[in-house]
RNA sequence: GGUCGAUUCGUCUAGGGGUUAGGACGUAUCCCUUUCACGGAUAAAACACGGGUUCGAUUCCCGUAUCGACUACCA
């Protein structure tokens, strides 16, 4: 690990090498004559008030005053900072690898300052000497710092660096839904979705915001999803995975302009991987779920519930709140259903149903538990279709689930008859 | 304001001098399903605008518009 801090004086010996080549000077000026300057040009109607090659003639800088002048400034420890001495008119050509080539002129940069007056370094000089040092090839990073790439490009001229110079890459930079700005970290959760991979606590205002993780978004659908925002491999597949990712990445394939941040497209991954997810690793998430509420599910059984449940999730904890009606005992029944469904019908084929599955031994499986209840509905001449959402409302209490044959077997005969006869008890039918 | 960048369905995008401009998400309809979902099918939906260049432009060039980034002794 390296420490900014711990490399300081390198940083000052790289500067003042700079200064020497007459790429750099010393400044004095102090905020107030700085923001003086930026007044009076504005005032003056210049259309960009900065620190460049015209203006710096009138600041107290290395370049204006003496050279006494200038070693009794530095001697008497008055502060000053070191910025870089930007040509007045030379091109900038800065090669991009996503880009191609950009342009600028080198009058419309301004002496960026290198070594601030604390003798700390600014992001644009430790990046180039570390960069340099630490032999990086690659530049790879947010759009929004292309505009100071010439900068940097001058400075690995000026540090006689050109030969190694690492290529760079500009990405694309993410947006929001709205499309009205990039996407920040102090848009939170705000929005409606996180913004930071895992909860993340702010420790000055003691906020916390949601992380992706925390949501549910699993890991590797995450990366997948994000992987495509801005790069495509070029062809119609978009399930990836990380070893896919790798080998059909190219940097040359990655987008031009930004990208808005879908959820809705976040969560479709999401579900994808949950239903190309081992059961038994689903089922992992039930019983942890349900721990977590004090109720203890076997394995086995919850890998019989999570299969029924896996298409019907987007986030892995839905799984629990979703199918623990199978595991916790029925107490109520959806009244809005009850009212609709509950009739003189469903009492006679639930009670034949109950009845028959009280005295049912053999294997229960989904097709045996229906055609009990198919024989249940033909004792009593009564079509089951119209009585289905009642024998569903009967066993689970509610009107929507997974498929109810399914549940059955899972629920087993035993509990089944309960139920029903509970609900036998508990429901009145009205009309 | 200035500099730089970008612009294909609502969104993510493929494509690229001659195409019915392709896919995915989302939306709608239908099928499947004794609920809801899954799945299947279908549909609506795009080349920002104006000039060139060209036999032909969505594609190349120039403008305009719009969006975005940057414009600190922050990164």
């Amino acid at each position: 690990p390296y420490r900014q801090s711990e490399r300081k004086s390198m940083y000052m010996q790289y500067a003042l090498d700079l200064v020497e080549k007459g790429h750099a000077y010393y400044a004095f000026d102090t905020s107030e004559e700085l923001e003086a300057m930026r007044e009076r040009l504005t005032a003056a109607r210049v259309v960009q008030p900065q620190y460049n090659s015209i203006t710096r003639t009138q600041m107290k800088n290395s370049l204006t005053l003496s050279e006494e002048d200038v070693a009794a400034r530095l001697a008497s420890g008055d502060p000053y900072v070191i910025r870089v001495k930007i040509p007045r008119k030379e091109e900038v050509r800065l090669h991009d690898m996503i880009r191609g080539w950009v342009m600028v002129h080198s009058s419309t940069l301004d002496d960026k300052v290198l070594m601030k007056s604390d003798g700390m370094p600014t992001y644009h000089l430790a990046n180039i000497v570390d960069d340099h040092l630490m032999r990086i090839t690659h530049v790879i990073r947010g759009e929004e710092w292309l505009p100071s790439a010439p900068l940097h490009v001058l400075l690995y001229k000026f540090f006689g660096w050109e030969d190694t110079m690492p290529e760079f890459a500009h990405l694309p930079l993410l947006l929001k839904p709205d499309g009205n700005g990039k996407l920040s970290k102090r848009d939170g959760d705000k929005l409606g979705f996180p913004v930071f991979p895992i909860d993340w606590k702010n420790q000055e205002t003691g906020e916390t915001a949601a992380g992706f993780r925390e949501q549910g978004y699993l890991p590797d659908s995450f990366l997948n999803f994000l992987a495509f925002l801005g790069w495509n491999p070029g062809d119609e597949r978009e399930i990836f995975s990380m070893e896919d990712l790798i080998e059909a990445f190219s940097i040359e394939r990655i987008g031009k302009s930004g990208t808005k941040f879908d959820i809705a497209k976040a969560k479709w991954y999401n579900e994808q991987y949950i239903r190309a997810m081992p059961i038994s690793d689903l089922a992992k998430f039930f019983t942890a779920d349900a721990a977590a509420d004090g109720v203890q599910v076997a394995g086995v059984k919850a890998e019989s519930i999570v299969q029924i449940l896996r298409e019907r999730v987007t986030f892995p904890a839905e799984l629990w709140t979703q199918g623990k009606f199978i595991v916790l005992p029925l107490e109520h029944f959806d009244e809005d259903i009850a009212s609709k469904k509950w009739n003189q019908d469903a009492v006679k084929v639930l009670s034949a149903y109950a009845q028959s599955l009280e005295n049912f031994t053999g294997e229960f499986d989904s097709s045996t538990a229906k055609s009990i209840l198919e024989s249940a509905a033909d004792s009593e001449q009564i079509k089951l279709g119209k009585v289905m959402q009642a024998v569903r409302l009967a066993t689970t209490g509610s009107g929507v689930g997974p498929g109810l044959m399914e549940v059955f077997a899972i629920l087993g005969t035993e509990e089944l008859a309960k139920r029903i006869r509970f609900a036998l008890a508990s429901l009145t039918v009205i009309d």
